[in-house]
DNA sequence: TTATCACTTGAACAATTGTTCAAGTGTTCT
DNA sequence: AGAACACTTGAACAATTGTTCAAGTGATAA
């Protein structure tokens, strides 16, 4: 069906609650990007690296040994988390070093662990 | 290559952290509830409604005319969101009404918007 | 009872995601 | 310079996701 009929009625459209929802609505931009940083934390191995960076600073094997993954899929991961700035990194020598970019990211997670676990 | 081949080598690992890492691990189920609720909240159109129903209680015609979605795409969306108790509905007649079951989703919403935003 | 309305649901399909594998960087050591 | 190390990256692939379409509910109205 056409997205411009299959709609209810007039009837059923409560007008004012619409406006008012309306004025408030959020940039499309604005919307994406929290979807964006939702979505990269949305998935059980990304949760688990950012657990473990929030205690340590770590290098790639290290994390690979802690979750159990290959070097190249904690690598692609970590790129993921990476572009969104929810992690940054330093290089000494061989080794390249991963810790969380910004303090935010911990309240975040916290906050769904409480709602997660106090049920 | 083989998981368990495929990682540094013993010198790289940093054994004292990653042990004082693992001890603070978290269950897997907990760390999946984790990250279930963040990919709730990952996609543009489910951001989209939690905002929407944060501000009213509406029925899914009017979360449709809002989002410019037809209703059987909204309301496999909600679905989603009823499914990990982020949102609750009522029934008056043939009307369902949609609401938002738990304040902290709120708060898990500004804290995400905040680093979005403030940068 | 039948029709209509406001949704809900299942199947199908394209698009996206996460992993593996193989090859490629950049750094150190010899 | 060459070898080894600690990653990173691109391609390929299966698995998951989000939308549409069509059919199905449950409630009210005629």
């Amino acid at each position: 069906m056409n997205k411009e009929y299959d709609r209810c009625d007039v009837v059923c459209i409560n007008h004012d609650a619409v406006e008012r929802v309306r004025k408030e609505m959020l940039d499309e931009d604005v919307i994406r990007g929290i979807a964006d940083i939702f979505k990269a934390l949305g998935d059980p191995n990304r949760v688990k690296i950012i657990r473990c960076l929030a205690q340590e600073e770590l290098c790639v094997c290290d994390l690979a040994e802690l979750l159990g993954m290959s070097l190249s899929a904690v690598s692609h991961q970590l790129r993921a988390l990476r572009s969104r700035r929810l992690v940054k990194y330093r290089r000494q020598g061989k080794i390249v070093y991963y810790s969380l970019d910004d303090a935010h990211i911990v309240g975040l997670f916290n906050q769904c662990l409480d709602h997660v676990t106090h049920d």
